[in-house]
DNA sequence: GGTTATTATCTATAAAAGTAGATCGACACT
DNA sequence: AGTGTCGATCTACTTTTATAGATAATAACC
């Protein structure tokens, strides 16, 4: 196969795996049998421009054509594009998570925890807030206020609750065990800090 | 046909016509049949992605998945790239035109032409270095100067060196109707002004 | 007018993508 | 053990690309 055709392939699978979707979800978004999507990944078929088109539209990017003497300059700017997003994703989920925190600490005392499940809750957030984290890891934390803001409201659905505190238990466990450039929890902002500087265009 | 399908079609047609290249001569070096190229480029076809990748590598292009939202800052880039090779073969080309029109100056009382066909290539000459040339343009001119070297060490070849300056003629009626972005020959660096600071990677 | 070059269109054929599923092995969860 | 999910592989069929030319329309040149 061309040089070219395997790192368009490798592109889309890592962009899937970027946004958390198994090849089903990008089937069911995209129309393109998820039997195709593993053949395309693989680089098993030699696709169709429009087909390209169609899954790059989906992982929200864009194919396009470089002059040769550009790709150094063009891979710079799409590394410093998603190093970028990544930093502003992990600090936005910095918020969520203390968000989380802050109304888990103020309502402890009506809570349906043990003090121990309670420690164990607030340990697993600090040690999230100390790893890169991704939009699909923002909406486990925001999933998870949103359904602690319900049982706050109305005392009730309180099987809801305990999932959502075993989806964040699942979600520490994923990213302490995350594939990473460096050995360790990577270094980021220090935990918690607010500020406005983030815009969503 | 999706948006996106139809630009890479363009900028494929953009990127053979910048090289002086038929669809023939695009067909000879890159294999691909002329009638199907002459599909591709007017998108009646959905070419695969291995036949967009061989295409682009003959065309010195890459072809990319960038994130979308760092699309606007990579077109920002491909059209610096853009200028700056312009720019670069324009300041080239002045320099060929420069040593062709010295070397005709230096050796009129030799030359086999009238004195009004020898003000006649000077002109053009002059009215040549007002205007962007590139690469295929630059070859013209150097032919030129290799035929006129070669005449006035053997002098022979009459009609080899009419037929340069006759190239020369086609050259400038071609590009005096480019179109061009601004109206009129647009501003270049001033005519013949020698350096050195490019540097040919 | 004759010739040449370029691009577009046509015919016929072979190969492969795309589609629609079904199914399998591996893995995780209850 | 049973169930569900994931990615890979399989079957069968339809549609389209790619190829190899030939040819036509247009434009430019001599």
């Amino acid at each position: 196969m061309l040089l070219g055709v395997d790192r368009i392939a490798t592109i889309l699978r890592n962009a899937r795996e970027k946004k958390s979707l198994s090849q089903r979800d990008l089937s069911a978004v995209s129309g393109v049998p998820q039997s195709h999507i593993s053949k395309i990944e693989k680089g098993a078929v030699d696709l169709r421009l429009s087909s390209l088109v169609e899954l790059a539209r989906t992982l929200d990017l864009e194919v396009t054509l470089v002059p040769r003497s550009a790709v150094p300059a063009v891979q710079s700017i799409v590394r410093s594009t998603a190093q970028a997003s990544d930093g502003k994703q992990t600090r936005l989920a910095l918020k969520d998570l203390h968000r989380l925190e802050q109304t888990i600490t103020r309502n402890s005392s009506v809570l349906p925890l043990t003090p121990k499940e309670l420690a164990e809750v607030q340990q697993q957030l600090r040690l999230l807030s100390h790893f890169p984290l991704s939009e699909p890891d923002r909406k486990t934390i925001q999933s998870a206020y949103k359904t602690l803001q319900t049982h706050l409201s109305d005392h009730k659905n309180l099987n809801a609750l305990r999932q959502a505190f075993a989806h964040l238990k699942d979600l520490r466990n994923r990213v302490a065990h995350r594939p990473s450039t460096v050995s360790g929890p990577q270094p980021v902002r220090p935990a918690y800090t607010l500020d406005e500087d983030d815009d969503d265009a």
